[in-house]
DNA sequence: ATGAACAATTGATATAGGTCAATTCTAATA
DNA sequence: TATTAGAATTGACCTATATCAATTGTTCAT
C-alpha cells in the first residue's frame, strides 16, 4: 500500500490544514461549512453530501454504471481510467484533494475511479445537489466554473497525446505535477510520484519501459534528480518547461 | 472554399429547419426564442447574444487572447485547435451546429477557433450571460449539462489518442462523425468529411499520409466505400464499431 | 477546354517507441 | 538478516508510423 505520509515531505497535519482551507466547494465556502452541509447540521440547509473513506486500490465506481453522484476528494488521490474491450487501459487523470469527479448528469459514468492510498471523498447525490443548486446560484456557477476548468485540462491532454513525443510528454508530466502541487498549497519541488511506472505509462500513452528510459534520459541530461523511484527533484524547470511547448 | 451545400445530400432548407429546431440553447428553448433573446426583442429579457457570420477559414478568436465570450454555432462548422511553439497543430475538435465553444470563465481562450465554410455563430458575452444566468436557473443547469457533455467527449478523445492505433482511430473517426450527424438530425450514412486530410491527421494525431493509407485500407477491406475524397459510405458499421472498442 | 495550384494517393526508407527478455533494485515478511 | 515478490531498469530487436519524394486527381480561373 502506498502511503502519502511516507513519501510526502509534509506532515499529515499540514495536509489536513490545507484541506480545510480549500476542500470540497473550496472556492466558495470553507471546508467546515461544506462538511456541516454534508452532515445536515446547518439550519436552513438540507444534507447534500456524505463523506466516505477508501483504502488503497478500491473502486469508487465503474465505467458504464449508472451515474448518480458527484465526488469531491478531501484527502488522498484518485485515478480515473477507461478500459478498452481488449484490456488496454487509458488513465484519464490522477486527481488531487479539491478535485471533483463522477458525473453531474444522470447517465452513465464514462470512466472508472479507484483510490490511490487512503482517500476521503465527499459524495453529492445528483438529485440532492440538483435541488440544492436551485436555491444556490453561487454554487451552480462554481460548479460550472470547475467543469469548464476540467474541460480545459482535458483539452490540454488531447494536445499532449496527439502531438508530443515521449520526451516531451514526460517533461510535461513532471511539470504538471509540480504545478498541481503548488496550486493546492503543497511544496512544488521535490515532487512525489505515488503511482507506478505502469500507471504513468497508461496516463501518457506510452509503455512502462519507455517511461523508465525517458526518466533516465531526463536524469542524464541533468533536468531532474531521481531521489528514489517515487520522488524526483526538478533541477531545471526552465528547460523542462520549454520541452512542453 | 468548402461549401456544405455541395457535399451534403440535404438541401440548405432542410439544414435551416433543423437548426431552428435545435440550435443555440436548443434543448431549452427554440431557436427563434434564442434569437429574439439575442436581439433584445423579448420583453422582460435583455439582449444577451449577438449573431455573426463568418466565411471560410476566418479566425473567431485566437489561443491566449483574453476570453470574454461563449459561442454557439447556428450554421456551418468550426474547428478548434492548439498551436505548439514549433508550429505543430493539434486539432481539439470539429464542431457542429448546436455546439458551444469559447470560454464561460473570464480568463484566456485555451485554443483558437476557425470557421470551416460559411458559418453563423451566436455570441454570448460573459458578463451579460452571467447576469442572465442569475435570473434563469434552467439555463445555468443546461450550460452545466452541456459543459459536462463536452468534458465527456474530451475524455473519450484522450482514450483514442492514448491507446488506439491508426486503424482504430480512423474507424472511430468515421463512426463518431456518423453518430454526430445522426444526433443533430442529419442522415448518418453517406458521411461527409468537409475537412482536409491534413486536418483529419492533426485531429487524430497522425500524418496526412497515414490517414490516406488508412482510408484506403478501410476501403480495400470493404468497411467503407469512398464516394469521393470528401464523402464516404459506411458499408459495415458493426465491424467499424468493433474496431473502436 | 486548358493550365495552375492545391489536395490526395502511393512508394521507398528511416526511426521512435513497442515488445520480449534478462537483470537489478526495493520493500515487506519470516 | 535472509528470502521473496513485485517494481524498475536496461538491452536487443522489431514494427507501426513518420518522413521524404514522386505521381495522380480535383478545382477553379481564364
Amino acid at each position: 500500500m502506498i502511503r502519502f505520509t511516507q513519501i510526502m515531505p509534509v506532515s499529515l497535519h499540514t495536509i489536513n490544514r490545507e484541506m480545510h482551507e480549500r476542500c470540497a466547494l473550496c472556492r466558495i465556502r470553507s471546508y467546515s461549512f461544506c462538511r456541516a452541509l454534508g452532515e445536515g447540521k446547518l439550519k436552513g440547509f438540507t444534507s447534500i453530501s456524505a463523506e466516505k473513506i477508501y483504502t488503497d486500490k478500491q473502486n469508487i465506481f465503474l465505467q458504464n454504471e449508472n451515474s448518480d453522484s458527484l465526488y469531491n476528494i478531501t484527502e488522498g488521490n484518485i485515478k480515473i481510467y477507461q478500459l478498452l474491450s481488449d484490456g488496454r487501459i487509458q488513465i484519464i487523470g490522477f486527481l488531487y484533494p479539491g478535485d471533483f469527479f463522477g458525473s453531474y448528469s444522470k447517465k452513465k459514468y464514462n470512466y472508472s475511479a479507484e483510490s490511490i492510498g487512503k482517500t476521503k471523498v465527499c459524495i453529492f447525490k445528483k438529485d440532492l445537489l440538483d435541488a440544492y443548486l436551485e436555491k444556490n446560484m453561487e454554487l451552480a456557477k462554481e460548479l460550472l466554473n470547475m467543469t469548464s476548468h476540467e474541460l480545459m485540462l482535458a483539452q490540454d491532454r488531447i494536445g499532449v497525446l496527439g502531438k508530443l513525443n515521449a520526451n516531451e510528454r514526460m517533461a510535461k508530466f513532471v511539470i504538471n505535477i509540480s504545478q498541481q502541487r503548488s496550486r493546492i498549497g503543497w511544496q512544488d519541488n521535490p515532487v512525489s510520484l505515488p503511482m507506478t511506472r505502469q500507471d504513468i505509462a497508461d496516463y501518457l500513452g506510452l509503455t512502462l519501459e519507455t517511461v523508465s528510459r525517458e526518466i533516465t534520459k531526463l536524469k542524464t541530461s541533468k533536468l531532474i534528480k531521481v531521489l528514489n523511484s517515487k520522488q524526483i527533484y526538478l533541477l531545471d524547470k526552465a528547460r523542462l518547461l520549454s520541452l512542453c511547448h
